[in-house]
RNA sequence: GGCCCCUUCGUCUAGCGGUUAGGACGCGGCCCUUUCACGGCUGAAACACGGGUUCGAUUCCCGUAGGGGUCACCA
Protein backbone atom coordinates (compact mmCIF):
# COMPACT_ATOMS: atom_id res chain seq x y z
CA UNK A 1 0.00 0.00 0.00
CA UNK A 2 1.14 3.47 -0.97
CA UNK A 3 2.19 5.21 2.79
CA UNK A 4 2.04 8.72 3.54
CA UNK A 5 5.73 8.05 3.24
CA UNK A 6 5.42 7.79 -0.47
CA UNK A 7 7.98 10.07 -1.98
CA UNK A 8 8.19 9.29 -5.42
CA UNK A 9 6.70 11.30 -8.05
CA UNK A 10 3.82 9.96 -10.00
CA UNK A 11 5.93 9.64 -12.89
CA UNK A 12 4.86 7.52 -16.22
CA UNK A 13 4.88 4.18 -15.03
CA UNK A 14 5.25 3.73 -18.45
CA UNK A 15 9.09 3.18 -19.13
CA UNK A 16 11.29 5.42 -16.92
CA UNK A 17 13.80 6.29 -20.15
CA UNK A 18 17.26 8.33 -19.01
CA UNK A 19 16.14 11.53 -21.06
CA UNK A 20 12.83 11.89 -19.32
CA UNK A 21 12.98 10.54 -15.59
CA UNK A 22 15.97 12.24 -13.22
CA UNK A 23 18.58 9.09 -12.75
CA UNK A 24 18.29 8.01 -9.06
CA UNK A 25 20.93 5.02 -8.42
CA UNK A 26 21.73 3.33 -5.62
CA UNK A 27 24.83 0.56 -4.31
CA UNK A 28 23.60 -1.93 -1.77
CA UNK A 29 26.28 -3.84 0.00
CA UNK A 30 25.43 -6.18 2.70
CA UNK A 31 28.17 -5.13 5.43
CA UNK A 32 29.36 -9.18 5.87
CA UNK A 33 33.02 -8.40 4.46
CA UNK A 34 34.46 -5.85 3.54
CA UNK A 35 34.73 -3.99 0.01
CA UNK A 36 35.64 -5.91 -2.38
CA UNK A 37 36.56 -5.56 -5.98
CA UNK A 38 33.89 -6.19 -7.49
CA UNK A 39 31.21 -4.20 -5.01
CA UNK A 40 33.50 -1.31 -5.88
CA UNK A 41 33.38 -1.84 -9.21
CA UNK A 42 29.46 -1.84 -8.88
CA UNK A 43 29.26 1.40 -6.93
CA UNK A 44 31.45 2.92 -8.86
CA UNK A 45 29.36 1.95 -12.14
CA UNK A 46 26.11 3.18 -10.35
CA UNK A 47 28.12 6.45 -9.25
CA UNK A 48 29.57 7.28 -12.43
CA UNK A 49 25.92 6.83 -14.13
CA UNK A 50 24.25 8.83 -11.81
CA UNK A 51 26.99 11.43 -12.15
CA UNK A 52 26.41 11.01 -16.58
CA UNK A 53 23.15 11.69 -15.75
CA UNK A 54 23.03 14.52 -14.00
CA UNK A 55 21.02 12.24 -11.30
CA UNK A 56 21.57 11.00 -7.88
CA UNK A 57 24.06 7.79 -6.42
CA UNK A 58 22.50 6.60 -3.43
CA UNK A 59 23.78 4.43 -0.99
CA UNK A 60 22.09 1.37 1.55
CA UNK A 61 23.31 -0.65 3.46
CA UNK A 62 21.74 -4.20 3.63
CA UNK A 63 22.04 -5.35 6.96
CA UNK A 64 18.74 -7.29 7.61
CA UNK A 65 21.20 -10.21 8.76
CA UNK A 66 22.41 -8.74 11.79
CA UNK A 67 23.92 -12.38 12.55
CA UNK A 68 26.13 -11.44 9.78
CA UNK A 69 25.86 -7.76 9.83
CA UNK A 70 29.30 -6.25 11.76
CA UNK A 71 30.05 -2.61 11.90
CA UNK A 72 33.98 -3.19 10.89
CA UNK A 73 32.35 -4.40 7.72
CA UNK A 74 30.30 -1.06 7.57
CA UNK A 75 32.76 1.26 8.52
CA UNK A 76 35.43 -0.93 5.99
CA UNK A 77 32.65 -0.02 3.12
CA UNK A 78 32.27 2.94 3.80
CA UNK A 79 36.13 4.03 4.08
CA UNK A 80 36.80 2.21 0.75
CA UNK A 81 34.16 4.18 -1.06
CA UNK A 82 35.46 7.39 0.18
CA UNK A 83 38.91 6.42 -0.56
CA UNK A 84 37.89 5.97 -4.42
CA UNK A 85 36.40 8.97 -4.17
CA UNK A 86 32.58 7.67 -4.49
CA UNK A 87 30.30 10.18 -2.78
CA UNK A 88 26.93 9.70 -2.25
CA UNK A 89 23.37 12.41 -2.75
CA UNK A 90 21.81 11.27 1.20
CA UNK A 91 23.10 9.85 4.16
CA UNK A 92 23.06 5.94 3.77
CA UNK A 93 19.92 4.38 4.12
CA UNK A 94 20.24 1.24 6.53
CA UNK A 95 17.73 -1.32 5.67
CA UNK A 96 17.40 -2.94 8.97
CA UNK A 97 16.14 0.88 10.08
CA UNK A 98 13.32 0.13 7.02
CA UNK A 99 11.67 -3.50 8.75
CA UNK A 100 8.51 -1.98 9.73
CA UNK A 101 8.07 -0.25 6.50
CA UNK A 102 8.97 -3.78 4.92
CA UNK A 103 6.16 -5.26 7.29
CA UNK A 104 3.62 -2.57 6.01
CA UNK A 105 4.30 -3.43 2.74
CA UNK A 106 4.21 -6.85 3.09
CA UNK A 107 0.86 -6.78 4.95
CA UNK A 108 -0.75 -4.57 2.12
CA UNK A 109 0.44 -8.10 -0.22
CA UNK A 110 -1.62 -9.75 1.97
CA UNK A 111 -4.59 -7.82 2.41
CA UNK A 112 -4.98 -7.73 -1.29
CA UNK A 113 -4.62 -11.59 -1.91
CA UNK A 114 -1.03 -11.08 -3.63
CA UNK A 115 0.30 -12.63 -0.84
CA UNK A 116 -0.46 -15.78 1.35
CA UNK A 117 0.19 -17.27 4.69
CA UNK A 118 2.01 -20.68 4.43
CA UNK A 119 2.35 -22.82 7.61
CA UNK A 120 4.58 -25.34 6.15
CA UNK A 121 7.11 -26.06 8.76
CA UNK A 122 11.45 -26.14 8.06
CA UNK A 123 10.98 -29.76 8.06
CA UNK A 124 8.40 -29.89 5.96
CA UNK A 125 9.74 -28.38 3.28
CA UNK A 126 13.07 -30.01 3.56
CA UNK A 127 11.68 -33.10 3.20
CA UNK A 128 9.68 -31.82 -0.12
CA UNK A 129 13.12 -30.50 -1.70
CA UNK A 130 14.49 -33.97 -0.67
CA UNK A 131 11.77 -35.65 -2.49
CA UNK A 132 12.28 -33.10 -5.48
CA UNK A 133 15.96 -33.91 -5.49
CA UNK A 134 15.64 -37.79 -5.45
CA UNK A 135 13.03 -37.40 -8.68
CA UNK A 136 15.34 -35.00 -10.38
CA UNK A 137 12.37 -32.32 -9.57
CA UNK A 138 13.43 -28.75 -9.88
CA UNK A 139 13.62 -27.88 -6.11
CA UNK A 140 11.00 -25.32 -5.60
CA UNK A 141 8.10 -24.41 -2.95
CA UNK A 142 5.14 -26.21 -4.59
CA UNK A 143 2.26 -23.73 -3.49
CA UNK A 144 0.76 -26.42 -0.76
CA UNK A 145 -1.05 -23.27 0.77
CA UNK A 146 -1.29 -21.68 -1.92
CA UNK A 147 -4.98 -21.96 -2.42
CA UNK A 148 -5.73 -23.53 0.99
CA UNK A 149 -7.43 -21.80 3.92
CA UNK A 150 -5.59 -20.35 6.94
CA UNK A 151 -8.13 -22.10 9.18
CA UNK A 152 -7.06 -25.44 7.97
CA UNK A 153 -3.57 -24.79 10.40
CA UNK A 154 -3.03 -25.82 13.59
CA UNK A 155 -4.30 -22.62 16.29
CA UNK A 156 -1.62 -20.07 16.68
CA UNK A 157 0.89 -21.62 14.58
CA UNK A 158 3.48 -20.29 13.06
CA UNK A 159 3.53 -18.77 9.23
CA UNK A 160 5.59 -17.34 6.73
CA UNK A 161 4.01 -15.06 3.77
CA UNK A 162 4.81 -16.07 0.84
CA UNK A 163 4.36 -13.72 -2.51
CA UNK A 164 1.46 -15.16 -5.01
CA UNK A 165 3.61 -15.36 -8.04
CA UNK A 166 1.79 -15.66 -11.39
CA UNK A 167 1.80 -19.53 -12.32
CA UNK A 168 2.08 -19.28 -15.95
CA UNK A 169 3.01 -16.96 -18.64
CA UNK A 170 6.66 -15.60 -19.01
CA UNK A 171 8.60 -12.34 -17.80
CA UNK A 172 10.57 -10.57 -19.91
CA UNK A 173 13.31 -7.69 -18.64
CA UNK A 174 14.66 -5.81 -21.20
CA UNK A 175 18.00 -5.40 -19.24
CA UNK A 176 20.30 -2.41 -20.44
CA UNK A 177 23.28 -4.94 -20.19
CA UNK A 178 22.11 -8.23 -21.00
CA UNK A 179 19.59 -6.82 -23.31
CA UNK A 180 15.98 -8.84 -23.48
CA UNK A 181 15.94 -11.56 -21.18
CA UNK A 182 12.76 -14.20 -20.76
CA UNK A 183 11.96 -16.58 -18.14
CA UNK A 184 8.70 -18.86 -18.14
CA UNK A 185 7.13 -17.73 -14.77
CA UNK A 186 6.45 -21.46 -13.95
CA UNK A 187 10.01 -20.94 -13.00
CA UNK A 188 9.34 -19.19 -10.16
CA UNK A 189 7.86 -20.57 -7.02
CA UNK A 190 6.26 -18.43 -4.03
CA UNK A 191 8.92 -17.36 -1.82
CA UNK A 192 9.19 -16.00 1.19
CA UNK A 193 8.29 -12.22 1.84
CA UNK A 194 8.01 -12.52 5.86
CA UNK A 195 9.74 -14.90 7.77
CA UNK A 196 8.40 -17.36 10.57
CA UNK A 197 9.33 -14.42 13.50
CA UNK A 198 7.83 -11.72 11.33
CA UNK A 199 10.63 -10.52 9.96
CA UNK A 200 11.09 -9.15 6.65
CA UNK A 201 13.14 -11.14 3.64
CA UNK A 202 15.76 -9.71 1.27
CA UNK A 203 13.67 -10.15 -1.49
CA UNK A 204 10.63 -7.85 -0.06
CA UNK A 205 13.52 -5.69 1.38
CA UNK A 206 15.22 -4.56 -1.44
CA UNK A 207 11.97 -3.92 -3.59
CA UNK A 208 10.67 -1.43 -1.03
CA UNK A 209 13.58 0.04 -0.44
CA UNK A 210 14.25 0.42 -4.09
CA UNK A 211 10.59 2.11 -4.41
CA UNK A 212 10.98 4.07 -0.95
CA UNK A 213 13.96 5.80 -2.02
CA UNK A 214 12.75 6.73 -5.58
CA UNK A 215 15.93 4.30 -7.58
CA UNK A 216 15.26 4.28 -11.03
CA UNK A 217 18.06 2.46 -12.47
CA UNK A 218 19.16 -1.06 -10.46
CA UNK A 219 22.81 -1.76 -11.41
CA UNK A 220 24.32 -4.57 -9.87
CA UNK A 221 25.95 -7.73 -10.21
CA UNK A 222 24.37 -10.22 -13.05
CA UNK A 223 24.50 -12.46 -10.11
CA UNK A 224 21.07 -10.74 -9.46
CA UNK A 225 19.73 -11.22 -12.59
CA UNK A 226 17.25 -13.50 -11.70
CA UNK A 227 16.41 -12.42 -8.36
CA UNK A 228 14.81 -9.53 -10.87
CA UNK A 229 12.55 -11.86 -11.85
CA UNK A 230 11.18 -13.15 -8.56
CA UNK A 231 11.21 -8.90 -7.49
CA UNK A 232 9.35 -7.37 -10.40
CA UNK A 233 5.67 -9.42 -9.41
CA UNK A 234 5.98 -7.61 -5.98
CA UNK A 235 6.57 -4.24 -7.64
CA UNK A 236 3.54 -5.28 -10.53
CA UNK A 237 1.06 -5.74 -7.48
CA UNK A 238 2.44 -3.12 -5.50
CA UNK A 239 1.55 -0.78 -8.90
CA UNK A 240 -1.85 -2.16 -9.00
CA UNK A 241 -3.11 -1.70 -5.11
CA UNK A 242 -1.08 1.63 -5.25
CA UNK A 243 -3.60 2.65 -8.68
CA UNK A 244 -6.49 1.14 -7.31
CA UNK A 245 -6.39 4.14 -4.64
CA UNK A 246 -5.60 6.80 -6.71
CA UNK A 247 -1.88 6.78 -4.94
CA UNK A 248 1.28 6.93 -7.04
CA UNK A 249 2.23 3.53 -8.76
CA UNK A 250 5.42 1.58 -8.45
CA UNK A 251 6.93 1.51 -11.79
CA UNK A 252 9.36 -1.17 -12.71
CA UNK A 253 13.03 -0.20 -12.57
CA UNK A 254 15.31 -0.35 -15.73
CA UNK A 255 17.66 -3.11 -14.97
CA UNK A 256 21.31 -3.17 -15.90
CA UNK A 257 22.73 -6.49 -14.77
CA UNK A 258 26.75 -6.08 -15.03
CA UNK A 259 28.75 -9.09 -15.77
CA UNK A 260 30.96 -10.86 -12.55
CA UNK A 261 34.94 -10.06 -12.52
CA UNK A 262 36.42 -13.48 -12.33
CA UNK A 263 40.01 -13.79 -10.97
CA UNK A 264 43.29 -14.48 -13.01
CA UNK A 265 42.42 -18.39 -13.21
CA UNK A 266 38.55 -17.54 -14.40
CA UNK A 267 36.89 -18.61 -11.43
CA UNK A 268 34.69 -16.45 -9.52
CA UNK A 269 36.41 -14.14 -7.63
CA UNK A 270 35.91 -14.68 -4.13
CA UNK A 271 36.63 -14.36 -0.48
CA UNK A 272 38.73 -17.09 -0.39
CA UNK A 273 40.08 -16.64 -4.26
CA UNK A 274 42.12 -13.28 -3.97
CA UNK A 275 39.04 -10.84 -3.42
CA UNK A 276 40.63 -8.52 -1.82
CA UNK A 277 38.91 -5.77 0.20
CA UNK A 278 39.82 -2.45 -1.86
CA UNK A 279 41.87 -1.35 1.56
CA UNK A 280 44.62 -4.14 0.44
CA UNK A 281 45.22 -2.84 -2.53
CA UNK A 282 45.58 0.37 -0.99
CA UNK A 283 47.73 -0.67 2.26
CA UNK A 284 49.12 -4.22 1.03
CA UNK A 285 50.01 -3.05 -2.53
CA UNK A 286 50.68 0.81 -2.35
CA UNK A 287 47.53 1.15 -5.39
CA UNK A 288 46.55 4.83 -6.00
CA UNK A 289 42.90 5.23 -5.94
CA UNK A 290 42.65 6.69 -9.14
CA UNK A 291 44.63 3.79 -10.76
CA UNK A 292 42.22 1.28 -9.03
CA UNK A 293 39.27 3.46 -10.38
CA UNK A 294 40.24 3.68 -13.90
CA UNK A 295 41.27 -0.30 -13.91
CA UNK A 296 38.01 -0.91 -12.78
CA UNK A 297 36.23 1.52 -14.81
CA UNK A 298 37.55 -0.52 -18.23
CA UNK A 299 37.00 -3.76 -16.75
CA UNK A 300 33.85 -5.05 -18.07
CA UNK A 301 33.14 -1.12 -20.07
CA UNK A 302 35.09 0.33 -22.77
CA UNK A 303 35.12 3.27 -24.87
CA UNK A 304 36.75 2.86 -28.22
CA UNK A 305 40.55 2.84 -27.22
CA UNK A 306 40.80 4.36 -24.57
CA UNK A 307 42.43 3.33 -21.57
CA UNK A 308 43.66 6.23 -19.64
CA UNK A 309 40.68 7.79 -17.83
CA UNK A 310 40.52 10.55 -14.99
CA UNK A 311 37.46 10.71 -13.40
CA UNK A 312 35.79 13.76 -15.10
CA UNK A 313 36.37 12.18 -18.06
CA UNK A 314 34.86 8.81 -17.25
CA UNK A 315 31.79 10.93 -15.89
CA UNK A 316 30.58 12.32 -19.44
CA UNK A 317 32.21 9.02 -21.52
CA UNK A 318 30.17 6.18 -18.98
CA UNK A 319 27.13 5.00 -20.23
CA UNK A 320 25.66 1.63 -20.11
CA UNK A 321 26.21 1.33 -23.50
CA UNK A 322 30.08 0.36 -23.37
CA UNK A 323 29.41 -2.32 -20.40
CA UNK A 324 30.21 -5.39 -21.97
CA UNK A 325 28.25 -8.73 -21.67
CA UNK A 326 31.04 -11.18 -20.66
CA UNK A 327 32.50 -11.64 -17.48
CA UNK A 328 36.06 -10.46 -17.20
CA UNK A 329 39.07 -11.71 -15.39
CA UNK A 330 41.41 -9.20 -12.96
CA UNK A 331 44.74 -8.96 -14.47
CA UNK A 332 47.69 -7.76 -11.24
CA UNK A 333 49.81 -7.05 -13.75
CA UNK A 334 47.87 -4.61 -16.01
CA UNK A 335 46.81 -2.47 -12.39
CA UNK A 336 50.43 -2.31 -11.70
CA UNK A 337 51.50 -0.75 -14.88
CA UNK A 338 48.31 1.66 -14.60
CA UNK A 339 49.23 2.13 -11.40
CA UNK A 340 53.15 3.14 -12.38
CA UNK A 341 51.61 5.49 -15.02
CA UNK A 342 48.95 7.34 -12.04
CA UNK A 343 52.36 7.55 -9.98
CA UNK A 344 54.41 9.63 -12.74
CA UNK A 345 51.38 12.00 -12.86
CA UNK A 346 51.34 12.13 -9.37
CA UNK A 347 51.89 15.31 -7.26
CA UNK A 348 55.76 15.19 -5.59
CA UNK A 349 54.55 16.37 -2.11
CA UNK A 350 51.24 13.75 -1.92
CA UNK A 351 53.51 10.69 -2.92
CA UNK A 352 56.00 12.32 -0.19
CA UNK A 353 53.52 11.78 2.21
CA UNK A 354 51.75 8.63 1.54
CA UNK A 355 55.60 7.08 0.92
CA UNK A 356 56.92 8.09 4.43
CA UNK A 357 54.97 6.11 6.83
CA UNK A 358 56.60 2.96 4.21
CA UNK A 359 59.88 4.33 4.37
CA UNK A 360 59.54 4.45 8.19
CA UNK A 361 58.78 0.80 8.61
CA UNK A 362 61.65 0.06 6.04
CA UNK A 363 64.56 2.19 7.09
CA UNK A 364 64.15 2.61 10.68
CA UNK A 365 66.91 6.05 10.06
CA UNK A 366 64.23 7.37 8.60
CA UNK A 367 62.45 10.45 10.52
CA UNK A 368 59.54 12.03 8.96
CA UNK A 369 60.16 15.71 9.93
CA UNK A 370 63.72 16.27 8.61
CA UNK A 371 63.37 13.83 6.06
CA UNK A 372 60.13 14.62 4.12
CA UNK A 373 61.53 17.47 2.48
CA UNK A 374 64.27 15.71 1.26
CA UNK A 375 61.60 12.95 -0.33
CA UNK A 376 60.01 15.44 -1.88
CA UNK A 377 62.83 16.68 -3.62
CA UNK A 378 63.76 13.53 -4.54
CA UNK A 379 60.32 12.31 -5.78
CA UNK A 380 60.44 13.13 -9.77
CA UNK A 381 63.76 11.04 -10.46
CA UNK A 382 62.18 8.49 -7.94
CA UNK A 383 58.48 7.96 -8.84
CA UNK A 384 59.71 6.98 -12.75
CA UNK A 385 60.81 3.84 -11.65
CA UNK A 386 58.07 2.50 -9.30
CA UNK A 387 54.75 0.52 -10.03
CA UNK A 388 53.56 0.67 -6.50
CA UNK A 389 53.92 2.78 -2.83
CA UNK A 390 56.19 0.09 -1.45
CA UNK A 391 58.49 0.03 -4.79
CA UNK A 392 58.44 4.03 -4.44
CA UNK A 393 59.33 3.44 -0.79
CA UNK A 394 62.31 1.06 -1.57
CA UNK A 395 63.83 3.10 -4.06
CA UNK A 396 64.12 6.34 -1.67
CA UNK A 397 65.66 4.05 0.96
CA UNK A 398 69.34 4.68 0.30
CA UNK A 399 68.80 8.54 1.07
CA UNK A 400 68.03 7.91 4.71
CA UNK A 401 70.91 4.81 4.98
CA UNK A 402 73.38 5.89 7.40
CA UNK A 403 77.10 5.62 6.93
CA UNK A 404 79.25 3.11 6.50
CA UNK A 405 76.63 1.78 3.94
CA UNK A 406 75.95 -1.82 3.69
CA UNK A 407 76.18 -2.89 0.29
CA UNK A 408 74.03 -5.18 -1.38
CA UNK A 409 75.20 -8.19 -3.42
CA UNK A 410 75.18 -6.78 -7.00
CA UNK A 411 76.61 -3.37 -5.57
CA UNK A 412 79.14 -5.93 -3.92
CA UNK A 413 80.10 -7.66 -6.65
CA UNK A 414 80.61 -3.84 -8.27
CA UNK A 415 83.17 -3.36 -5.68
CA UNK A 416 86.61 -4.46 -7.15
CA UNK A 417 89.51 -3.03 -6.17
CA UNK A 418 89.71 -1.27 -9.32
CA UNK A 419 86.73 -0.11 -8.95
CA UNK A 420 88.02 1.30 -5.17
CA UNK A 421 91.16 2.87 -6.95
CA UNK A 422 88.23 4.92 -9.23
CA UNK A 423 86.50 5.79 -6.26
CA UNK A 424 89.78 7.74 -5.06
CA UNK A 425 90.63 9.11 -8.20
CA UNK A 426 86.35 10.72 -8.11
CA UNK A 427 86.88 11.46 -4.63
CA UNK A 428 90.04 13.45 -5.48
CA UNK A 429 88.24 15.26 -8.14
CA UNK A 430 84.80 15.77 -6.48
CA UNK A 431 87.01 17.21 -3.35
CA UNK A 432 87.96 20.31 -5.15
CA UNK A 433 84.25 20.59 -7.12
CA UNK A 434 83.07 23.77 -5.56
CA UNK A 435 79.52 23.92 -8.13
CA UNK A 436 77.58 21.05 -6.99
CA UNK A 437 74.95 20.32 -9.72
CA UNK A 438 73.95 17.98 -11.87
CA UNK A 439 75.01 19.67 -15.07
CA UNK A 440 78.79 20.38 -13.55
CA UNK A 441 79.15 16.77 -12.05
CA UNK A 442 78.05 15.37 -15.07
CA UNK A 443 80.51 17.19 -17.21
CA UNK A 444 83.13 17.14 -14.48
CA UNK A 445 82.66 12.96 -14.62
CA UNK A 446 82.30 12.82 -18.02
CA UNK A 447 85.86 14.88 -18.51
CA UNK A 448 87.62 12.32 -16.28
CA UNK A 449 86.39 9.46 -17.93
CA UNK A 450 87.82 11.17 -21.48
CA UNK A 451 91.01 11.48 -19.72
CA UNK A 452 91.08 7.70 -18.43
CA UNK A 453 90.07 6.78 -21.52
CA UNK A 454 87.29 4.44 -20.44
CA UNK A 455 83.77 4.63 -20.62
CA UNK A 456 81.22 7.06 -18.02
CA UNK A 457 79.74 3.37 -16.86
CA UNK A 458 83.38 2.33 -15.68
CA UNK A 459 83.22 5.23 -13.24
CA UNK A 460 79.69 6.01 -12.82
CA UNK A 461 79.08 2.39 -11.46
CA UNK A 462 81.22 1.85 -8.56
CA UNK A 463 79.94 5.57 -7.84
CA UNK A 464 76.43 3.92 -7.66
CA UNK A 465 77.49 1.41 -5.28
CA UNK A 466 79.51 3.73 -3.36
CA UNK A 467 76.24 6.24 -2.95
CA UNK A 468 73.20 4.27 -2.89
CA UNK A 469 74.66 0.58 -1.62
CA UNK A 470 72.82 -0.85 -4.82
CA UNK A 471 73.37 -1.19 -8.28
CA UNK A 472 70.36 0.70 -9.48
CA UNK A 473 69.23 3.84 -8.76
CA UNK A 474 68.33 7.25 -10.08
CA UNK A 475 70.31 8.89 -12.02
CA UNK A 476 74.14 9.08 -10.97
CA UNK A 477 74.04 12.97 -10.92
CA UNK A 478 70.85 13.44 -9.42
CA UNK A 479 72.00 10.93 -6.64
CA UNK A 480 75.14 13.14 -6.02
CA UNK A 481 72.71 16.29 -5.82
CA UNK A 482 69.84 14.66 -3.44
CA UNK A 483 72.87 13.47 -1.44
CA UNK A 484 74.88 16.92 -1.28
CA UNK A 485 78.49 17.40 -1.47
CA UNK A 486 79.09 16.44 2.57
CA UNK A 487 76.91 13.01 2.64
CA UNK A 488 78.74 11.90 -1.20
CA UNK A 489 81.96 12.43 -0.42
CA UNK A 490 81.96 11.14 2.61
CA UNK A 491 79.98 7.73 1.24
CA UNK A 492 83.02 7.78 -1.56
CA UNK A 493 85.47 7.92 0.88
CA UNK A 494 84.51 4.64 3.30
CA UNK A 495 84.67 2.36 -0.57
CA UNK A 496 87.31 4.34 -1.93
CA UNK A 497 90.93 2.62 -1.44
C1' G B 1 20.22 -31.50 -12.41
C1' G B 2 16.29 -27.23 -13.88
C1' C B 3 16.44 -22.24 -15.40
C1' C B 4 19.27 -17.90 -16.98
C1' C B 5 23.66 -15.56 -18.99
C1' C B 6 28.34 -15.52 -21.56
C1' U B 7 32.31 -16.94 -25.68
C1' U B 8 37.61 -11.75 -30.60
C1' C B 9 45.28 -12.42 -29.18
C1' G B 10 47.52 -15.37 -22.47
C1' U B 11 44.51 -10.94 -20.15
C1' C B 12 41.34 -6.22 -20.70
C1' U B 13 38.96 -4.71 -24.99
C1' A B 14 37.61 -2.13 -30.36
C1' G B 15 34.55 -4.13 -34.08
C1' C B 16 28.08 -3.48 -34.65
C1' G B 17 27.68 -7.94 -43.12
C1' G B 18 32.72 -6.50 -47.10
C1' U B 19 38.85 -4.32 -42.18
C1' U B 20 46.00 -6.20 -43.88
C1' A B 21 40.58 -7.95 -37.40
C1' G B 22 42.66 -2.11 -34.20
C1' G B 23 44.49 -0.57 -29.18
C1' A B 24 46.31 -1.66 -24.08
C1' C B 25 48.83 -5.05 -20.39
C1' G B 26 52.19 -9.02 -20.57
C1' C B 27 56.09 -11.39 -23.74
C1' G B 28 60.48 -11.00 -27.73
C1' G B 29 63.75 -7.59 -30.49
C1' C B 30 65.83 -2.72 -31.48
C1' C B 31 66.77 2.46 -30.09
C1' C B 32 67.75 5.95 -26.07
C1' U B 33 71.45 5.25 -21.99
C1' U B 34 76.01 5.83 -16.23
C1' U B 35 72.40 1.31 -13.73
C1' C B 36 67.23 0.53 -13.27
C1' A B 37 63.13 2.57 -14.99
C1' C B 38 60.57 5.98 -18.31
C1' G B 39 60.01 6.90 -23.45
C1' G B 40 60.17 5.61 -28.83
C1' C B 41 60.08 1.88 -32.72
C1' U B 42 59.07 -3.09 -33.83
C1' G B 43 57.69 -8.58 -33.68
C1' A B 44 54.87 -12.96 -32.22
C1' A B 45 49.83 -13.56 -30.56
C1' A B 46 42.62 -14.02 -31.33
C1' C B 47 37.26 -14.29 -34.08
C1' A B 48 35.62 -22.00 -29.50
C1' C B 49 33.31 -25.74 -33.01
C1' G B 50 29.34 -27.27 -36.54
C1' G B 51 25.30 -26.00 -39.38
C1' G B 52 22.39 -22.45 -41.69
C1' U B 53 20.76 -17.04 -43.73
C1' U B 54 23.44 -14.08 -47.39
C1' C B 55 26.76 -12.48 -53.35
C1' G B 56 29.63 -12.21 -48.75
C1' A B 57 29.98 -13.78 -42.11
C1' U B 58 34.06 -12.16 -36.43
C1' U B 59 29.36 -9.60 -37.04
C1' C B 60 22.48 -12.38 -37.93
C1' C B 61 19.85 -17.37 -36.62
C1' C B 62 20.07 -22.55 -34.68
C1' G B 63 22.76 -26.31 -32.44
C1' U B 64 27.37 -28.41 -29.87
C1' A B 65 31.22 -27.64 -26.55
C1' G B 66 33.28 -24.82 -22.71
C1' G B 67 32.73 -21.16 -18.83
C1' G B 68 29.72 -18.47 -15.34
C1' G B 69 25.37 -17.36 -12.40
C1' U B 70 21.12 -18.92 -9.70
C1' C B 71 17.79 -22.29 -7.50
C1' A B 72 17.01 -20.74 1.49
C1' C B 73 12.43 -18.45 6.65
C1' C B 74 21.25 -15.41 3.32
C1' A B 75 21.83 -11.04 1.18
Amino acid sequence: MASASETVSAASPARLTDGEVPVVTRFAPSPTGFLHIGGARTALFNWLFARHHGGKALLRIEDTDKARSTQPAIDAIIDGLAWLGLDWDAEPVFQSAQADRHVEVAHALLDAGHAYKCFATPEELEAMRAEQRANKQPMRYDGRWRDRDPSEAPAGAPYVVRLRTPLTGETTIEDRVQGPVTVANAELDDYVLLRGDGSPTYMLAVVVDDHDMGVTHVIRGDDHLNNAFRQLPIYRAMDEIAKATGAPGWPDPVYAHIPLIHGADGAKLSKRHGALGVEAYRDEMGILPETLSNYLLRLGWGFGDRELITREEAVSLFDLAGVGKSPSRFDIKKLQNLNGHYIREADDARLAALVAPRLAALSPQFEAESGLALLERAMPVLKVRAADLDELAGGAGFLFAKRPLSLDEKATTLMTADARSMLARILARFEAENRWTTDSLEASLKAMAEELGVGLGKLAQPLRAALTGQATSPGIFDVLCLLGKDESLGRIRDQAM
